[in-house]
RNA sequence: GGGGGUGUAGCUCAAUUGGUUAGAGCGCUGGCCUGUCACGCCAGAGGUUGCGAGUUCGAGUCUCGUCACUCCCGCCA
């Protein structure tokens, strides 16, 4: 896959630049692995989570189409999809929109999938806004292989006599449900686990709705109006042997809830053989125009829901000092059956933007800003094309290719969930000699023998 | 860093309150049959129940430790 990939952008016309593994620390985003430096002491490299920076300023150095077969390192704790090294097909272009990368990777995955499966991808993939996304599947990275959407009831239920759905539509909430089709038959223990998935998320429960019977078995529903019922039969096509489950909260959140709930009860109807997810069918799509900013209540500032170098949608720009929050990203993930595949952005490219959007709005300070970044924010000065580009997980790829649960059965020697290599029994200890020219005193004490 | 779950044959799983020689399906090997195509029939191999301690007359089952996997929170710009 890795030549597929090769040969196909090469005939592209991209070219192949491979970018430094000994770079700098730049805290804003992950974790990073430290290298320390014995021609200078008490210095450090740190290993790249992306070779983002590098590659923009390819852009600015004339380098109009560049990729890489990238190896990335974060210093995070593992999952079945998470590494702490991985690799990454990484693509930069100049001079392009967003619709430029859409051709381009549609084009890559289209090859790819026909060369691994001899399947063919049906393209444009559809794309559907972050709000619609969340809004049907309550989630940034659906499964569309089964529908099970969810509805919206926030005006139906805005003056209902039930005051937990009213109060929540009075406190600028929403009112959502879904329809669990067939699964009235849901047990004790599995309504249970429901709910513990809706606290989890800040909910105080999980109403529910059993149409058993021809009855709806609910302790809520008595608190229904003929109206409210018949908005619910309409909108979410309520028949015999359904399971009506509903969220009210404030918006993300009952997305959220009700996205965990949509694909818990899928996999339990996929056991009971009332659903099926077609395990080789693949569903493309783009989700864009993501918020550009989101709000830490805890820090008490913005923080970038990318990266900072995503560059805000034209018409939203003139919002960044009044409305931060509304303002959306130039930014787009390719997501297929429930899996990130990728991710990538129109970048900022005019120097005063970016630095707007680190002082500004991300808060930090002008010396910070230099530090980290200045050498950027230079190169941005000597005129920066306009570009933007995409990174796709090239372990997550061929993991779905294969079928196999975790990035680990496709990757040769992976590291198990504490991080070390059963192989080699890295990391390991080193000799005094070593950490003597490198500068290094260690605090802990050496493990017992 | 915190919390939950799991670990039994190559794979998916079973094994009552702790109780005989740890079972089944699929797969595998051999034989037979065959108008077969998810063939059928017969036979067989395959296990230190992740590992190490402990409790007990007796541990797959209980306790502790450890390793691995997995999910959730944190983290993953």
């Amino acid at each position: 896959m890795a030549t597929a990939t090769r040969v196909f952008m090469d005939e592209q016309g991209f070219l192949e630049v491979e970018t430094p593994t000994l770079f700098k620390s730049t805290p804003e985003g992950a974790r990073e692995f430290l290298v320390p430096s014995r021609i200078s002491p008490g210095e450090f490299y740190a290993l790249p989570q992306s070779p983002q920076q590098f590659k923009q300023i390819l852009m600015c150095a004339g380098v109009d189409k560049y990729f890489q077969l990238a190896r990335c390192f974060r210093d995070e704790d593992l999952r079945a999809d998470r590494q702490p090294e991985f690799t990454q097909i990484d693509v930069e272009m100049s001079f392009i929109d967003r619709e430029d990368i859409y051709a381009l990777i549609e084009g890559l995955l289209k090859t790819i999938w026909k060369t691994a499966l001899d399947y063919d991808v049906p393209t444009p993939f559809p794309r559907i806004p972050y709000r619609e996304v969340m809004d049907r599947y309550g989630s940034d990275k659906p499964d569309t292989r089964y529908a099970m959407e969810i509805g919206d009831l926030t005006e139906d239920f805005a003056a209902s006599g039930f005051k937990v759905f009213s109060g929540a539509v009075e406190r600028g909430g929403v009112v959502k449900a879904i329809n669990a089709k067939g699964f009235a038959c849901v047990t004790q223990g599995q309504m249970e686990t429901m709910t513990n998935i809706a606290k989890g998320l800040g909910a105080k429960g999980l109403a529910f709705i059993k149409v058993e019977n021809g009855e709806w078995k609910s302790p809520i529903v008595k608190f229904f109006s003929d109206t409210e019922k018949a908005a619910l039969i309409e909108k979410l096509n309520i028949e015999e042997g359904d399971l009506i489950l509903f969220a009210a909260d404030e918006w993300l959140n009952a997305c959220e809830i009700l996205g965990r709930i949509r694909q818990y009860t899928a996999g339990k109807l996929v056991e009971l053989g009332k659903l099926e997810i077609p395990a080789d069918q693949f569903n493309f799509l783009w989700v864009i125009e993501f918020p550009l900013l989101a709000f830490d209540r805890e820090m008490n500032r913005w923080f970038s829901s990318h990266h900072p170098f995503t560059s805000p949608v034209e018409e939203d720009a003139d919002k960044l000092e009044t409305d931060p929050k509304s303002v959306r990203g130039q930014h787009y993930d390719v997501v297929v059956n429930g899996v990130e595949l990728g991710g990538g952005s129109i970048r900022i490219h005019q120097p005063e933007l970016q630095k707007t959007i680190f002082e500004d709005l991300l808060k930090l300070s002008p010396e910070v800003t230099q530090a980290r970044f200045g050498y950027m924010l230079e190169a941005f000065k000597y005129g920066c094309p306009p570009h933007g580009g995409i990174a796709l997980g090239f372990d997550r790829l061929i993991a779905l290719l294969c079928g196999a649960d975790s990035i680990r059965d496709v990757i040769a020697f992976p590291k198990t969930t504490k991080g070390s290599c059963l192989m080699t029994d890295s990391p390991a200890a080193v000799e005094a000699k070593q950490l003597r020219d490198l500068h290094i005193d260690l605090k802990v004490a050496k493990k017992a023998e």
